[in-house]
DNA sequence: AAAATATATTTGCATATACAACTATAATCT
DNA sequence: AGATTATAGTTGTATATGCAAATATATTTT
């Protein structure tokens, strides 16, 4: 059934839920190449354009809880990803070698993602939406 | 931090769930009233406003797994709002009276909802948001 | 310097959702 | 009618995420 069919299409919550979980598995899709969930590899080229990012500002820039960051990178020390150092009350992550190497395909990835994106929704219609949720999204200060 | 900050506000994928967490959170605000969740609350609407709802109907219009939707009413059952009858193959999902009782203060939920939607985001914005999105979720048939 | 407060991160617990496999019934085909 | 396939729903299991409390360190105040 077609979203625009639902009972519920002009609710804003359900709305962007119903997208949200679709763009989920897009994107999914993409990234199951190199067996990340969207999530942890978001994280991981964070950590890997700044090594050393402290989880705090990684959930300021992923938008997620910092216990959401620490069970992120538990998941991507166990596959070896990232490494944690601890000093004090601050914690630095950093990509490992092997990080290093999944790069490029993770390049892949994403341009695969933005290609699908452009091919079903149309590169001004993604672009011009994107920035109003974000413009939204900017209004409502959690 | 603000959306529009982020290394990854550009992206769909990111984007959509960032908002979606957001409304998330506003609507459950609204929901806990009630003491709802909104995803309960919005399968409840659906079964009073159609009374005997059968679960695959319901998934459709809350753009949802039909496993997702058992465990909905799985809750709604345990909170005495709804009772499920099975014939057969198939399963009417009934509201109970108390379900019946709760259903102004529900509305009341669903308008201050509204209402907190269109002072954070104003009533012309949030519209053309909802209909933006309703239209690229329909190009996404998954 | 000791006490109080603030900051950064983690842990325990709870919830929402999905997927895949399963069960049960109905419909179709031969 | 019996065999096959399709449909509806549920169950088992896994993942993502959040909140609140706990921990540990830093900073500020007195």
């Amino acid at each position: 059934m077609k979203m625009s069919n639902s009972k519920f299409c002009q609710c804003l919550y359900f709305t962007s839920n119903a997208l949200a979980r679709k763009m989920e598995k897009l994107s999914s899709q993409s990234w199951s190449r190199v067996e990340l969930a969207p999530s942890h590899a978001y994280l991981l080229m964070a950590v890997l354009e700044e090594p050393g990012m402290q989880p705090g500002i990684l959930a300021d820039h992923l938008q997620l809880q910092p216990s959401t960051i620490t069970r992120l990178i538990e998941k991507l020390e166990e596959k070896k990803l990232v490494v944690r150092t601890t000093e004090g009350k601050i914690t630095n992550v950093y990509p490992t070698p092997k990080a290093r190497e999944l790069q490029p395909r993770m390049n892949t990835c994403m341009e695969e993602f933005l290609k699908n994106v452009s091919e079903l929704i149309g590169k001004e219609e993604s672009l011009s939406l994107v920035r109003q949720m974000a413009k939204v999204a900017d209004k409502l200060t959690d």
